[in-house]
RNA sequence: GGAGAGUUGUCCGAGUGGUUGAAGGAGCACGCCUGGAAAGUGUGUAUAUGGGUAACUGUAUCAAGAGUUCGAAUCUCUUACUCUCCGCCA
């Protein structure tokens, strides 16, 4: 959520910032503006009249310690009365302003970075870097939904029977290879110094609205209605609320957090060669990084996650490129978004396994986690995620590049977590 | 799921209707003391928001929401959470 007082002091710019970003509404910024006066209005009547019959309230006390008679008293209690009922008005009409005023801003999104590219779709985001090298394929290479079954790794059809389309079931050493990785990425996210969590995998609505999942992305959670939970999409839900509503010391900074979850996601809109395989599922497993940043060092902490997101990748072995979201391709809640995807071989397609991002202090003004400066001033901190890694489609690339007649060839780092080399 | 007890500031903890934003302690910060440290000692120590150049000051906040009252941390109701006992259970 933006700060009204950055919608007020630099309107223009944040207007400007929004087209980038191809926001709909730019109306919405006077909007809120007027709402926010009208609100200042409506809470200084309400505190001159509550003021009022706070010291009427006090002066009865005082008369009655006194011992004046009921009749002196009667006539302030009907003063009092008198204001109560205007009071009363006053509330109403403040609280009323008060969630438009709030209604409008969780609509706005995060305005994106300086140096996000103007664009509108995925065409027109920027490769900023490639990396290792895409395998020449045997002629009768096949795409890795078959060398799941061959292999008997994964049964995507067994899932459709137990639960529905895109409940993938692992078995075997598709699931051993699942665990492995698990196990590798958070290995790899510690000694990088992050520190591991085990959330919960469902969250109440303050938590989603926290981290910017509601109102935006209501659609796309599951939902249970029953205890009004929701499903994670993401660890980053969980894992950031760590440290909503809470002040933390500046020498903490940064906090670095590291989290295994599932992933839970309707997809809701979606078709085609997208969803084959493995490229696109309702529930899937992932290792996420995230960061709670000093403001001024964010930008330090982006560079320094995309690294550890990259080294990842080249220890995978696996051909990759970094793109940078242009403004109408970014999420919601992000400033700026690196995007990572790695070279599917026989799908000869990108797939995205990572994207990270900096929200800036959008989830921290939403959840109300701060530090006090030097001079003792509060400030927002920024808060930072990235996947580390989501793993159908790191999955789907192994499986499709290593492809061999003899089996699937693990890159070296899997091989003492896996227990062996090779799939066959 | 049933019965009961609870939820106060960074923490512990007092407070059952009237200057209580909240005693006392711990912690923390700064100062004194010390060769240095500990101990001792003094002072300070919530957040949000409005007004004011500022000093200062209005309002709100004692889990959340609603109510009773001139006035609520204190009384009533609802919800959430915690603890104890019972039930169920991996």
């Amino acid at each position: 959520m933006l700060q009204v007082s950055v919608l007020r002091n630099d309107t223009e710019w944040v207007k400007e910032r929004l087209a980038v970003k191809h926001f709909k509404q730019p109306e919405l910024v006077g909007e809120i503006i007027e709402l926010d006066n009208k609100k200042k209005q409506f809470q200084i009547l309400f505190d001159d009249r509550k003021s009022k019959i706070n010291k009427y309230s006090l002066t009865i006390g005082k008369m009655i310690k006194e011992g004046k008679s009921e009749n002196e008293i009667s006539t302030i209690k009907y003063n009092v009365n008198f204001l109560s009922s205007e009071l009363e008005d006053t509330k109403k009409e403040l609280i009323q302003v008060e969630k438009q005023l709030q209604d409008a801003l969780v609509q706005l999104p995060n305005l994106p970075a300086q140096e996000v590219p103007i664009g509108k779709t995925p065409e027109e985001n920027i490769v900023v870097r490639e990396g290792g090298s895409k395998p020449t394929l045997a002629s009768d290479a096949v795409p890795h939904w078959e060398i799941l079954k061959k292999y008997k790794l994964a049964d995507l059809e067994l899932g459709n029977k137990i639960t529905g389309s895109g409940f993938p079931v692992y078995m075997g050493q598709g699931a051993k290879l699942q665990r492995s990785l698990i196990q590798y990425f958070l290995d790899f996210n510690t000694k990088a110094g992050y520190t591991e969590y085990l959330p919960p995998f469902m969250v109440n609505e303050a938590s989603a609205y926290a981290t910017g999942q509601l109102p935006d992305k209501e659609g796309q959670m599951y939902h249970a209605t029953e205890d009004n939970l929701y499903l994670i999409p993401t660890a980053e839900v969980p894992v950031t609320n760590i440290y909503r509503d809470t002040i933390v010391k500046e020498t903490e900074l940064p906090i670095k957090m590291t989290a295994y979850s599932p992933c839970f996601r309707r997809e809701a809109g979606s078709y085609g060669k997208d969803v084959r395989g493995l490229n696109r599922v309702h529930q899937f497993e992932k290792v996420e990084i995230i960061q709670i940043a000093h403001p001024d060092k964010s930008y330090e902490v982006l560079k320094e996650m995309v690294k550890h997101v990259e080294s990842l990748l080249v220890a995978l072995e696996l051909p990759y490129r970094i793109l940078l979201l242009c403004g109408g391709d970014m999420g919601f809640a992000s400033a700026i978004t690196y995007d990572f995807e790695v070279y599917s071989a026989a799908q000869d397609r990108w797939l995205e396994v990572s994207s990270v991002s900096n929200f800036e202090s959008f989830q921290s003004n939403r959840m109300k986690c701060r530090f006090k400066d030097d001079s003792g001033k509060m400030q927002l901190v920024h808060t930072l995620n990235g996947s580390s890694l989501a793993l159908p489609r790191i999955v789907a690339c192994l499986l499709e590049n290593n492809q061999t007649a003899d089996g699937i060839h693990l890159p070296k780092v899997l091989h003492s977590y896996f227990g062996n080399s090779i799939i066959n």
